[in-house]
This record gives structure tokens, C-alpha cells and sequence, in this order.
DNA sequence: GCTAGCCTGACACTCAGTTTCATCATGGAT
DNA sequence: ATCCATGATGAAACTGAGTGTCAGGCTAGC
């Protein structure tokens, strides 16, 4: 998509070159261990050079969480877009399913994902800094939401992080249960596990 | 200190040895900016080899954040200590106070400190990978607290990120505000802003 | 003084990521 | 159909972080 919104045919081969060189990434990581691929191995086998894939990727991490930074806007629009009368913990609740419908939709893919994740410290670190990134686009969701300008106040920040704390507690208690555990139940649960008392 | 707890003439050197590098690479930082700063420049400022500045820090970030894995631990101390009846917030909260003494020990010192972690990418999301490295063992203390056996809950594991959240963000205002908001308000705010409605 | 265990510096190495440049393909306009 | 501008690719050189090895030197303890 060009600024204005338009697809394009390159954008869309760039996409399918894109996802094709992520799936390679994925499969050699898995099977390897994610520190043992380099990036010469990772290009050898995707069948086009270094360069390229540090073009499609700015780095190895990317390679596996480059869906993640997408994901925060997405939240940040499903929470914009929750009733006005809502107060903040339902709203980031609600919004919270957005990010959680691709491990519905295929629990096997994302189980993969998050175990690959979970045993690798590198993505480990870039995956809580990404998450971690979403912060200020919900913040500010949030600051709309109450429609008291455009600043968050410092109990919007600590909510919204601390909803992405359930987010991740969650999504690793579901990851150690091997998905057996309903996402939902236990995304309710840490929500629950917020409150006073 | 041995594995036997004394502490010998070595490890007094080592550690004066390290504090002086640290003090040595952060001027530096500070003044020509984290990512400008090589090995080999910290090195010779510090009149040591580029082996031996690795050998105390294992990375260039740990130069900066060297003190901040103690810290976990201290925190999780503090929260053994709490009375057995608190219950988990007020423990947490009380238990942080561990965790900012040092901010109002030397506030000048500890304003550096976060504006050049605050400044840097690198910085930022080592020391979010590091404060989120306390939540084992926080959620352990709170665990061990509450008499039900060494693995945390759900909900426990969710009060102790929201908890280090609220340390964070009271921080971040705290480094924000040049030090002039009170931090141990702030963290009040902070965690008053977890509670429902 | 001797020795064993360390700290240190030197060096070579791997690998991630950046930058530059030449080449090649393609889509759009004439 | 041809031309051209844009952008995708690959090659290569470079920087810098972090690892591993090894030999020499200092020091604590005997």
C-alpha cells in the first residue's frame, strides 16, 4: 500500500516474498535452534542473498516476530473503537481479543511460535520489547477514549501495561499447558487476578 | 564473597576495579552518547584492555545496567520480609521501596542515570528485559507467602508484573518531571490506578 | 622463596548489521 | 513496441560486539 492507500502488484510480491522467506526462517529455526542459523544460512536456504533478506528483515529477529509490531496498532484501532461508556480495564480487555484471534484461528502454528519464542533468549527480549512498544499507541487510545486530550495520564500507562502483562501471562501458561487451556479463560483470569483484594 | 559467603581481598579489588569502569564508560556515555562509545574507546579510557573490560561486563549495555540484576533479588527479599498477613499488593508495594531507595539516596546520580537509559533504545530494552527477569522471583516470595507451595499462580505471576509496571511508569514520570514529582507518590499513583472502577 | 591460581593483554575469529555501488527487472508512459 | 525511471537484487567491504585461546605476570598462601 502506497500513503494513499493503494495496492500495489510490487507491494503485493514483496509481501509474498516476505512471508515465503519468514517461512524458511521459521523451519530452519526450529530445526536448528534459532542461535545456530546465520544469516548466510538462512539466505542459502531461502535461496536469495544476505542482502536481501536484511532487506526484508532488518534483523534475525524480525525474521521470526516481524507480525508482532503490527499487532499494537491493531489493538490500539479494536480499543478506539469500544463504546465510548466503557471504563478502561473492559475496554483493554475486549480490545486484547484482537491479539489473541490468530492463536484461535491456528493454535498449532502459534504454538510453534510462542515455544520457539520461549526458548530462545533473544526472542524472549525482542518480543517483550515489541510488546512493549504498543504501550504509547494504547496509552493514547486510551486518553482519546476519555476525550481529556491527547496525554495519557499515568493510571492509563500502568492499565495498559499491566494488560499487557495479562496478555503475556496468559499466552505463556497457554504455551506450557500446550494449548490445552482455553486463551480466554485464562486471559479472564489474569484480568481477575488485577483486582483488589 | 566465596560461595561460603566471606569475602576476600580479591573480590574487593574486583569489585572497586568494576565500579571504577562503570564510572569510566558511563562519563563517557553520557558525553559522547551510548552508541557512539566503542569497546575499544571504553577501554582505553578506562587504561584497560578490551578483554578486560568484557571479562567485568559482559556486554557493552551491563556497563550501565550492571547493578540492576542485584536488584531483583533484593526486591524479592524485601517482600519475604513483609508481614504474612499484607496481602499481595500492599506487600509489592511495600517491598518497592527497596527498589527506589537508591533514587532518593542520590537523586542527581539516579536522574543521569534513567535520562541516558531513557535516551538510548539499546539501554531501554535491556533494562525492560532485565526488570522483567525479577518476575520469577518475585512471584516465588509472593508464592513461598502465601504458604500454597513453590509455583506461583496465575494471578500472582500478573501482580508482580503490574507491580514492577507501576515501578516503571512511576519512574519514567519521576525521569520526566527532572525529579521534582516525589517518586514514592508517584508509585502510590501508580498502584492506586491498578484498582477497578 | 616457591608455587598454584588468578588476572590480564594480545590476538584471531565469528557473526550481525550498515553502507555503497553496479546491475537487472518491471511497470508505466509515450 | 520502445524507452525510461523506479526499485529490487547481489556483491563486497566495513564496523563493531562478543567469544575463545593462550602466554605471561602478579599475588596469596605455604
Amino acid at each position: 500500500m502506497d500513503t494513499a492507500g493503494r495496492t500495489n502488484t510490487r507491494d503485493i510480491a514483496r509481501a509474498a516474498v516476505r512471508a515465503q522467506l519468514a517461512q524458511v526462517a521459521f523451519t530452519l529455526f526450529r530445526r536448528e535452534g534459532f542461535e545456530k542459523v546465520t544469516l548466510d544460512d538462512l539466505a542459502a536456504a531461502a535461496g536469495v542473498s544476505r542482502s536481501t533478506f536484511l532487506r526484508y528483515f532488518g534483523t534475525k529477529e524480525d525474521a521470526v516476530l516481524g507480525t508482532f509490531d503490527n499487532k499494537g496498532e491493531r489493538v490500539a484501532d479494536a480499543l478506539r473503537r469500544r463504546p465510548g461508556d466503557e471504563d478502561d480495564w473492559t475496554a483493554l480487555r475486549h480490545a486484547l481479543d484482537t491479539a489473541i484471534e490468530e492463536y484461535r484461528k491456528d493454535p498449532d502454528a502459534a504454538l510453534a511460535l510462542t515455544r520457539l519464542v520461549r526458548d530462545t533468549p533473544a526472542l524472549c527480549a525482542r518480543q517483550l520489547e515489541k510488546q512493549h512498544g504498543w504501550c504509547p499507541a494504547l496509552a493514547l487510545a486510551l486518553a482519546e477514549r476519555s476525550g481529556r486530550g491527547p496525554t495519557p495520564t499515568l493510571g492509563q500507562q500502568v492499565r495498559v501495561a499491566a494488560a499487557l502483562d495479562c496478555l503475556r501471562v496468559a499466552v505463556d501458561h497457554w504455551t506450557a499447558s500446550d494449548g490445552h487451556h482455553d486463551l480466554v479463560t485464562l486471559l479472564d483470569e489474569a484480568f481477575a487476578a488485577l483486582a483488589r483484594g
